[in-house]
RNA sequence: CGGGGUGUGGCGCAGUUGGCAGCGCGCGGCGUUUGGGACGCUGAGGUCGGAGGUUCGAGUCCUCUCACCCCGACCA
């Protein structure tokens, strides 16, 4: 309508151009912007608060689960990365190396991690003489490189934050329980915080981590094209990087084991999920337990006179408010009240709070919902009250509106014609067994570009025909495009 | 690394057969304004991605080069 006309125009159209509308709506609402590198961003204030929140809940969580935290070096001898085969052969494309340091040239390049198994389990085999001194349980949060040839604002960057959890275990059943675990810790978290929901599952041979014997993904679907994200993963590694990196000790009956190792990570491309999972033609949605301000105050006035009336009110608002959610008001002159409306929407602000004469005068504000643009006056003494509970609310319509996207969008197929169609429409999962042959998902990825995206925990129990060839199988898989 | 595209004030763009570098937004100042992206006046801001060439004269033509974006291959 003509009302926003203005605004709409800077956006591109969610439905129709999706990829350019996320890139938009990163820049515009000032998350991130681009930096001189290729591949590079600079996370601004407002996407590092979004990020510090996300921290947080999901720092604590890894800590009620009794790890502890560490920092490990940047960077890592290449004769030491490059130990454990498998691992090196899956990292080697996208590693960047340091060669020179100062005026000379290295005797040995340096690898800049790409992720950090290789550096922290020979420390680990330091630190280890006895089954008394396992499990080790470490998680550092730092950034990583991985020299990508395509990359995306948060979902694929040549240096991103995450956190990398390290274990290591006297027992293979205690490693699986441990990778199993903090896969759950994903999951809620994701679910939970980010209100987004997941599809838990292990990955195929083909799809799992470098080096590991296991590993477990939660995915999401994404908003527009419905393709997958890969949102967190957890890793059984047994004791391929024990026996490597020598984590070897003495057991309770005096016999010489290897120690068995799990590695879990979660990266800030869980922005990008946020974004493209809750966005729509007005910008972000961002969940309020995450939101770096949940409810922006928009004082309004005409008069110098008003003025004075309509700051104490907002002062009061203000005070009440502070103890119960993250408010910022919004005291800029130089902006009309509509350009700030669009703005905080545009940012996804939660609830926005408008302020001015007429209900100064009544005792109330007038709320403003950003997930479904409602507008209603609330008394400014039940503001404390009201705002916590919308809060909620907000959060978990989000969550079942994400949940009704997942699986309105999830379908079995029992066809190969049928899978090659809906992957070429952007259809979303499809569900359908898979002999667990690397032919048949190699022959899927070729045809359709869709991939496995995981065997999900959840089966239906029965067995079937594999979509490919037709072959037993016990087991479905999902079937997606992916970022 | 293949295919396509774009480089001109901060951002978005125009610039015709080669002839004084422009427009909108934004930005500074002053004033009026403020309930869904306000307005007037005024001002600042550019070696046209880079190098070389053709020409009396190049944003425009030629050669080379660099960067970025999109589509593929590859990937948390």
């Amino acid at each position: 309508m003509s009302e926003d006309r203005g605004f709409v125009e800077e956006l591109s159209d969610y439905e129709d151009d999706f990829d350019r509308w996320y890139v938009e709506v990163v820049r515009k609402a000032e998350l991130a912007d681009e930096s001189p590198v290729r591949g590079t961003r600079v996370i601004r204030p407002y996407g590092f608060a979004l990020w510090e929140n996300m921290q947080a809940e999901l720092d604590r969580r890894i800590k009620e689960t009794g790890v502890q935290n560490a920092y490990f070096p940047l960077f890592i001898p290449q004769s030491m990365f490059a130990r454990e085969a498998e691992h090196v052969e899956g990292f080697a494309p996208e590693v960047a190396l340091v060669t020179r340091g100062g005026n000379r040239e290295l005797e040995e390049p340096l690898v800049v991690r790409p992720t950090s198994e290789a550096i922290i389990c020979p420390m680990y085999a330091r630190w280890v003489q006895s089954y008394r001194d396992l499990p080790i349980l470490i998680n550092q949060w730092c950034s990583v490189v991985r020299w990508e040839e395509r990359p995306r604002a948060f979902l694929r960057a040549l240096e991103f934050l995450w956190q990398e959890g390290h274990t290591a275990h006297a027992s293979l059943e205690e490693a699986e329980e441990r990778s199993r675990l903090m896969l759950e810790v994903y999951r809620d978290f994701v679910e939970t915080e980010l209100a987004i929901p997941v599809v838990p599952g292990q990955k195929s041979e083909s799809e799992k981590f470098a080096g590991a014997l296991r590993t477990y993904t939660i995915e999401a679907m994404m908003g527009g094209k419905k393709w997958a994200l890969q949102a967190g993963t957890s890793h059984n590694l047994g004791d391929h990087f024990g026996k490597v990196f020598d984590i070897e000790f003495l057991d309770a009956e005096g016999q010489r084991r290897f120690a068995c190792n799990t590695s879990w990570g979660l990266s800030f491309r869980v922005i990008g999920a946020t974004i493209m999972v809750h966005g729509d033609d007005r910008g972000l949605k961002l969940p309020p337990r995450v939101a770096p301000i949940q409810v922006v105050v928009v004082p309004i006035w005409r008069r110098e006179a008003e003025r004075d009336v309509v700051e104490e009110a907002v002062a009061r608002v203000r005070d009440a408010l502070t103890p119960v959610a993250r408010v910022f008001v919004d005291r800029r002159d130089d902006k009309t009240p509509g350009w700030k409306f669009n703005e905080w929407e545009l940012k996804g602000v939660p609830l926005r709070l408008e302020i001015g004469p007429r209900d100064v005068a009544k005792e109330q504000v007038v709320l403003v919902r950003r997930d479904t643009g409602e507008k209603q006056p609330v008394a400014m003494a039940e503001l404390a009250t009201v705002v916590p509970e919308l809060l909620s609310e907000i959060q978990a319509g989000l969550f079942t509106a994400a949940r009704r996207m997942l699986d309105d969008n999830t379908v079995p197929v029992t066809t190969y014609v049928e899978l090659q169609q809906r992957a070429a429409d952007n259809a979303g999962f499809s569900r359908a067994f898979w002999c667990g042959s690397e032919a048949c998902e190699a022959q899927v990825k070729i045809e359709t570009k869709a991939t496995i995206r995981c065997i999900p925990f959840d089966q239906p129990g029965t067995t079937g025909r594999c979509i490919v060839c037709g072959g037993e199988s016990d087991a479905q898989v999902i079937f997606a495009r992916a970022y």
